[in-house]
DNA sequence: TTGTAGGCGTTATCAT
DNA sequence: ATGATAACGCCTACAA
């Protein structure tokens, strides 16, 4: 034991008092006490109608006083069905993902359902070792949150016998059941919000390069700009990796620009946060000096100083719908590939109305005004 | 389908192009193919020694190209273990707990184990029934984080023939295995460093009444007061529920004193982003007005506006242990009880030294000094 | 309405 | 070094 931690020296008495572990009675023990045959408990248990009432009643009493639980291991073997999902994240640590999971687990749970979650920690080979387990483990269906390492693995998923569900990918393929967010409209919608605010010089910061959703928004924000008649400028185009840090880097470059923006769509939340807090550290205020909007709309983001405008992605709903969709699968129906949810634009304070150019910019601008 | 979402129309062609899901070869199917009894294919994919070096390795390689892979249902049925650990959380859509789940996923794969996860939503009916399927799953642990209503369950818990380990338990009971904080000495910590920054009026800000962890740190609070001869004022001390919302409103009831705090520890950080955030809606600054401290070090202390000073808990590393003492309970291994790791003082920007009283109420004050 | 028999896919225990 | 056989705990015929 290392020196961060204490082990204390009390030891546990075992519940119970006994130290031998009593195996947990089978469907023929409860047969025994009951005195009937054990397909019969079997048949009480599951209230089929072919059994008489009364016994069925004792024996469910007999059950219940004896704790006994039916074994899934040994059902799943004969049904060829586990009831468990596999649900592979690339990290629970991220307040996204961890609602998406809340939603899903919580949708299997009343499916009577139970998930295996396995973090791969965006690693490969991590990723390919817990698919692995799930298939050893004859989970009935796979959901995959934001997996970016996608396109590796695919094929392997596709090997295996079950229905499978992309959460947020980032590499579509055609065959592929998905749920998605409308990135394009969502993206659309803030840069607009912006341009209506009077501001010219809309940055995006990005996520890493080559992922689909971030290029959805990027098409959004392009899509905003062009409704707006603001001519597109490529140097307020910089990339983080959807963290803090990178954002706060790829913020410390738009601000080196020799005219910066004065307002940055972010690729998400999290990147606002880091935008935010570059901006802070330039000695610029949010959102008298720029404007931040971010994109998810995490619980934080009501909390931020200020608060954030962002675009709204249900997560907890998507997760749910991943697992309605993946239930439908699961038993047979041909449904919709493609599930899209919508999303929605909450301004909070971190956006702004533009603040007018410097006497002498303004000068400069005149000539150039179009309208 | 509702109208937030859209389904495509499109259909999703059957990955293999067949309809027919073949099912998975087993092991008799390997063994037909290798020419060799089943029993031999189970030894030889386990490395046994008592195989034949070149069978092994052919009936390896048919294994491999047939796509086997065991299942782990059936192992379990005759091995009496399922290599698999239910995992019980209030809700995983919180950053604390869900850096907790990572920790304890990452072990448990590491070690071949996998996890149920079992969201209770803090809600005793659903966490019965979830620990209910896990008995049911015959997993072979359990661990549960920072539960509430673990007095309600726990003899059900103990009931189960499985070792169990709570995480941050908040109704601790002798017998029962756990992996904690100390709670006492982090509050303690953090109130000596606002009281060595010359805060005489230092609130504490809790959890809802009644947990085990709440006590701790305003025992911890309570002694640094004591150590630094503060006079402990009992109108100082509010509660919230350990979430943003409620924490705003504790906060207001402070600044609502007729002589408010200085300085605030809060029970933990989304505590402490409420109290920030009731701060600011009343037109005050941290730190220049009051110094906010939290509990935890979440990944957005380092975030918000000012960064938060707070307390570290390792909360992935206690995961780990958790997982790591349950494997050890698992394994038959007596040993400690109840594991505490060390917290750490994270000092930023929301601490500061107080600001000199106002001239009159210096003057009040002068009469009053001890020492 | 109930009981008997068989099998799900493994591993374990014997023989050989 | 390998194979036959018997579990593991349940469900599903089919027979009674």
């Amino acid at each position: 034991m290392s020196d961060d931690v204490t082990g204390e020296v009390t030891r546990a008495a075992r519940p119970g008092g006994s130290k031998r572990v009593l195996h947990q009675p089978s469907i023929k023990d409860i047969a025994k006490l009951a005195r009937v045959s054990h397909p019969t408990v079997s048949r009480a248990l599951q209230y089929s109608p072919l059994v008489n009432a009364k016994t069925a009643e004792k024996i469910r009493k007999i059950a219940e006083e004896s704790g006994y639980r039916a074994s899934a291991v040994a059902r799943g073997l004969v049904t060829r069905q586990t009831r468990t999902i596999g649900l592979v994240v690339t990290t629970v640590a991220d307040p996204f993902t961890s609602e998406v999971v809340s939603g899903i687990e919580q949708t299997a749970n009343d499916h009577g359902y139970s998930v295996f979650l396995a973090d791969s920690n965006a690693d490969p080979e991590r990723e390919k070792r817990v698919v692995q387990s799930f298939a050893e483990r004859r989970v009935d269906g796979i959901i995959v949150t934001s997996s970016r390492v996608g396109a590796l693995y695919l094929p392997m998923l596709s090997q295996m016998r079950v229905p499978i569900i992309l959460v947020n990918d980032q590499h579509p393929g055609a065959f592929v059941h998905s749920v998605m967010i409308c990135n394009l409209e969502g993206a659309q919608a803030v840069a607009t919000h912006l341009a209506g605010l009077g501001h010219r010089r809309i940055a995006y910061l990005g996520d890493e390069f080559g992922y689909q959703s971030d290029a959805e928004r990027f098409a959004g924000y392009r899509a905003a700009l062009d409704a707006a008649r603001i001519r597109f400028a490529p140097e307020l185009v910089v990339h983080g990796d959807g963290k803090p840090e990178a954002a706060m880097r790829a913020m410390d470059t738009l601000l080196a620009l020799r005219n910066p923006p004065t307002a940055v769509c972010c690729y998400n939340d999290m990147s606002a946060l880091g935008a935010m807090r570059s901006i802070r550290l330039h000695g610029l205020r949010v959102p008298e000096d720029i404007s931040v909007a971010g994109f998810d709309d995490l619980f934080i983001a009501a909390y931020t100083q200020p608060p954030l405008t962002t675009v709204r992605q249900p997560m907890r709903r998507m997760g749910q719908l991943a697992m309605e969709h993946l239930l439908m699968l699961i038993s047979g129906e041909e449904s919709a590939v493609k599930i899209k949810v919508q999303s929605e634009l909450i301004v909070r304070e971190s956006t702004a109305r533009v603040k007018l150019p410097e006497p002498r910019a303004r000068q400069a601008l005149k000539g150039k005004r179009k309208q």
